[in-house]
DNA sequence: TGAGCTTCATTTTTT
DNA sequence: ATGAAGCTCA
């Protein structure tokens, strides 16, 4: 297909900075990729001189895959698609002796911070849920503002933000001994360090002679600050983001580094793409309609050629039982109606919870679902395991990976002797794993438990040797059969089964290894350290290719949902309270909601029911919704609604009644 | 070690 | 209300 004329100049214009606007549906990954190609074919860049960067790996895989396509693999040949933790985690890789770090160093995941957090905080505010997690987002927004612990310090004014910016200090310091980094520090640390040093940022400036930024309105200020380095004064690069798609400031992301570009950019180039080739007139008027009564810095009205289609259904339900049949029924009919396929549906909501009822309705019609989010493969605890023992095989100053796999499987190390362990190594300042070859150790721990410790420290170390000189792979597949890990599964699981499936886990994990560990025509062969970011980085090969395949109905949230596209689209709970969240009203923050409706609705080609539930179970409590005053907003002459009485009957009424009596009734008892 | 008890939270999630 | 997750005591 060809390039639309705005296409087309967001494509040719490679002179200086460009910002392109693209509308849902609007072909910005096809500008994205052709740009690449341009680039490369008609511009005499070199593929390796040109970085292309996402916010997640599905992305980062799906563009490398199409300009893979356009270009051959030849002239893509260095081409750098990643994410932004990605290409941090390169910079910090190559630059790791000016920054002082060893090498093998360790991610932490959320889980990890989260545990040494509630470590550092145990006594300051004995395990408050609310305070730690209160204390992970603050640290977590310094970082994304490129603040370093005693810049917190020195600015805290409350005595709270004190107490956490000392925390932070804290955690840093616990960090660095540990040899680890977090997610934040793959973007902050790079981007402090180019800021620094002049001679690393002109290298980096000459090896990324192009880039490229999608969804740029996801960008926090650490990762826009980061792409003002790597461009430099040439300025050379393409973001392409939309504003009205940006859901995720509640983490950080700053929509409005789309207006501080023309700011720092002067000469910006803005480019709109407002041609829709996804969704039927009528749901895109919908969404331009809903999406005008947000403020906007950049106006765009996107219009389709794709004929104006049917009305937007809106059905009012009793309750979220009756909603989630409704919806399968409706699934069920229009595709034997349609004769189209269940993966041709999309059920879209709020809150994860929703999903619930909807899969147990659909379970019980015997429909194919898949269940996208809630917990995955790295989630379950032999993964987690796995990726404990690997970490620590790579750095032994990891002392959350030891304390994890020191007993599994049991090994007759109990928290009496860590305890010692622990104290000991808290003195000295060295971490657990040194604490054991420690010369006062034997004075303070003697019989089974220092029996034990030693059997496992020589154990590792003998391991970690054989890692490294020898072949990584036996290393990791003794490490499994040594630990004698598959009995520990069969003996702690509740059946059989269960244990099998886990056994099963550890075995796909084990095939992703060797497959990095070996390489293969595409990829060089990695090493173990390698391995194991890239597995924390969730960056892999791709999962289950059956499962991506299969012909199933689709549930997710609304944010995952941002990106995808479906036939037939289903928004349920469409209520106060849910859709504009409860929170976000309180908060007076109800646009970020609104985009959130205008993605889901965006998502849909051919065409959209909306759903909302006259009652609904709440914290226990039966609660009456009112309709989402977005489906207010929308042109009424293009809604279809059903099940809104519009005159109350005699019989309504008397029921209309009798629940407000109950209703009383049940006020009066308490 | 595991059944049964208490406690807890019920927006969105990637890396 | 409800379900999950953690925790205790036998």
């Amino acid at each position: 297909m060809k390039l639309n004329p705005r296409q087309d100049e967001a494509v040719k214009y490679i002179s200086g900075p460009c910002l392109v606007l693209a509308g849902a549906g609007s072909g910005k990954t096809r500008v994205i990729t052709n740009k690449i190609a341009y680039l490369v074919q008609e511009c005499e860049y070199k593929a390796k001189n040109i970085a292309a960067v996402t916010f997640t790996n599905k992305a980062a895989r799906e563009m490398r895959e199409r300009v893979l396509q356009t270009l051959g693999k030849q002239d893509a040949k260095g081409l750098w698609v990643s994410t932004f933790h990605t290409l941090g985690l390169e910079i910090i890789k190559k630059e790791i002796k000016t920054l002082g770090y060893k090498t093998g160093f360790s991610l932490f995941d959320d889980q990890d911070t989260n545990q040494l957090l509630a470590e550092l905080t145990e006594k300051e505010f004995e395990r408050d849920k609310d305070l730690l997690n209160l204390l992970k987002n603050q640290i977590s927004n310094w970082k994304n503002e490129l603040i370093l612990p005693e810049r917190a310090i020195r600015e805290a004014r409350e005595p709270q933000k004190a107490q956490f910016a000392q925390l932070y200090a804290r955690y840093q310091v616990q960090l660095r001994a540990y040899n680890a980094l977090d997610f934040d520090d793959l973007i902050m640390i790079p981007t402090l360090l180019l800021a620094q040093f002049n001679e690393v940022r002109e290298r980096w400036q000459s090896r990324f002679r192009y880039l490229l930024v999608d969804e740029y309105q996801d960008t926090n200020t650490s990762q826009y600050e980061l792409v003002k380095l790597l461009v430099g004064e040439r300025a050379r690069f393409t973001v392409v983001g939309d504003d009205d798609q940006s859901i995720y400031s509640w983490r950080g992301a700053k929509p409005q580094n789309l207006v501080l570009l023309k700011k720092d950019f002067p000469g910006l180039r803005l480019i709109k793409l407002e041609q829709n080739y996804r969704s039927s007139g009528r749901i895109l008027k919908a969404a331009n309609i809903l999406i005008a009564n947000n403020p906007h810095e950049f106006e765009k009205q996107l219009f389709s050629e794709l004929g104006y289609g049917d009305p937007l259904r809106v059905i009012a339900t009793k309750d979220e039982e009756h909603e989630a049949e409704r919806v399968v029924a409706e699934i069920i009919s229009h595709k034997f109606m349609q004769r189209t396929s269940f993966k041709d549906y999309a059920i879209l909501y709020r809150g994860n919870h929703q999903a619930r009822v909807f899969e147990k309705a659909l379970m019980s019609n015997r429909i194919p679902y898949k269940l996208s989010g809630g917990m995955s493969f790295f989630g379950r605890a032999e993964i987690k395991d796995m990726m404990a023992y690997l970490r620590f095989l790579v750095n032994q100053e990891d002392d959350n990976a030891f304390i994890r796999i020191v007993n599994t499987p049991k090994r007759d190390i109990g928290p009496v002797t860590l305890e010692k362990l622990g104290t000991l190594a808290n003195e000295k300042h060295i971490s657990l794993f040194e604490a054991c070859f420690d010369t006062e150790l034997p004075n303070r721990l003697h019989g089974r438990g220092m029996n034990a410790l030693m059997g496992f420290a020589r154990w590792v170390v003998e391991l970690a040797d054989r890692a490294i000189r020898g072949d990584t792979l036996e290393a990791v597949r003794d490490m499994v059969r040594e630990s004698n890990y598959e009995a520990y599964l069969y003996e702690s699981s509740t059946s059989a089964k269960a244990a099998e499936m886990r056994m099963k886990n550890v075995s796909e994990l084990y095939r992703w290894i060797s497959e990095m560990l070996s390489g293969d025509e595409d990829n060089p062969p990695m090493t173990l350290p390698e391995v194991v970011t890239k597995l924390t980085l969730r960056d892999m090969l791709e999962r289950n290719e059956e499962e991506d395949e299969a012909d199933a109905v689709q549930l997710l949230t609304l944010h995952a949902s941002k990106g995808l596209e479906y036939p037939h689209v289903f928004m349920v709970g469409m209520e106060e309270g849910l859709l504009p969240h409860q929170t976000s009203i309180d908060e007076d923050n109800v646009e970020e909601e609104r985009r959130l409706a205008y993605v889901g609705i965006t998502r849909a080609q051919q065409t959209l029911t909306m759903t909302y539930a006259k009652s609904r179970r709440q914290f226990g409590e039966m609660i009456t919704p009112e309709l989402s005053r977005f489906v207010e907003e929308l042109p009424q002459d293009d809604l279809a609604i059903e099940g809104k009485a519009p005159v109350k009957t005699q019989e309504q009424r008397m029921q209309d009644g009798q629940s407000k009596v109950a209703g009383l009734r049940a006020m009066l008892k308490r």
